[in-house]
DNA sequence: GTCTATAAACTGATAGAC
DNA sequence: GTCTATCAGTTTATAGAC
């Protein structure tokens, strides 16, 4: 445990590291309950005393793998806290590095996506849901924001929060569960361009020109 | 399994239909593999080959949940293909039925929710993205006929779509994982009239008249 | 640190009596 | 139909040699 914390925080090919990936690549694909120990240590090519000796448990090496995936989750939250650009062009930067987020690390984003929306499977808590209200509730901060001074069109800021949430949380969704289906980072930007047209201020005038409004 | 098919359907207090809620409650609440045969006999308040008399195994009993769960979803489909009424109203009893279903059966959706976007938990494989698709497909069809028809704002059908089913598959999501901060029914229907504002005609009217436009 | 060998409990499933 | 008793295989975890 002391060596846990690796510089660069990721793997390298250590015994203890090829544990690890071993472990996010059964419980992502598989599930928590599913995966034996004796899976995960077959995989990485040691026995079973290993994985003991460097994570005391099953429990230990999932605590373990949440444990950095939450940290690096709740680090993305940032791309919200400058208030230099606009509330339009943090929301595109916090969907673009979420997106980048998952997409660069499926794996581990399945296992936590089925723990906060599924059943525990056994595996001891880790309170995402915090993580992700989190989330929710700074869009929602933004929103706000972009209410207040005339960057968006006025209106209820929790409902509008409620469907920004839902095209990127649907986007992200299908990207984990279903990626054959789901849209690239290109396809959400235009979901998200959309969104822009509906509510924001300069979104409903392009709009209303397209339309050649009365 | 010849007297599967109750005149309703559904719960009398049979032994049967004991051992099917009982499974239905425990892989709800901790996962399909996560939880034992002996759990699910011991809540129902029988013996274990009473399960197997029923069910042949415990990959048979699961089975029989999702079947019935996969062809009541189907069904609410139903609420799209009359076209006697607008799509804006078939739309809102689409997402009032949905709702409706998720919200009395909540358990057996949150199986089907894990089974859809999480790990397969060595559950035998059920095809319940065609459901979810067919549901999507169904949405984007409906949007097309009403840009089609004048009654939508002109614009990308698979992107109004999307944003659509964002809002109700967050909606229905947060509901099965996260109720207390979820929306109820009333909330689901506020935020789809935001929806209604954005990409609806005589929406985008309301909208402008309340923003007592230039 | 990594191994072989094994413990102790639990798993899905069944035989056979009633 | 429902029970008691039990099977064979797997599970997490550890003792102890190297």
């Amino acid at each position: 445990m002391s060596e846990a914390a690796t510089p660069a925080e990721h793997l390298d090919n250590s015994v203890r590291d090829r544990l690890l990936q071993a472990a996010v690549d059964l419980f992502a694909e598989k599930g928590y309950a599913a995966t034996s120990v004796r899976e995960i240590v077959a995989a990485a090519g040691v026995t079973k005393p290993v994985l003991y000796y460097y994570f005391q448990s099953k429990e230990g090496i999932y605590l373990e793998i949440m444990t950095r995936a939450s940290n690096d989750l709740q680090a993305n939250l940032e791309a919200i806290s400058d208030r230099a650009s606009s509330v339009w062009e943090r929301l595109l930067k916090l969907a673009d590095t979420t997106y980048n987020a998952y997409s660069e690390n499926i794996k581990t984003m399945k296992i936590m996506h089925a723990m906060m929306f599924g059943p525990p499977q056994g595996a001891p808590f880790v309170d995402f849901n915090a993580v992700y209200w989190a989330f929710h509730q700074a869009v929602e901060a933004m929103v706000k924001e972009g209410m207040h001074n005339g960057e968006m069109l006025p209106g209820d800021p929790k409902n509008v929060t409620w469907v920004l949430m839902g095209t990127v949380h649907l986007a992200m969704e299908m990207a984990l569960c279903q990626p054959e289906k789901a849209l690239d980072r290109q396809g959400l930007r235009e979901v998200l361009e959309v969104n822009h047209r509906a509510f924001w201020a300069r979104g409903l005038a392009n709009q209303r020109e397209n339309r050649n409004d009365d």
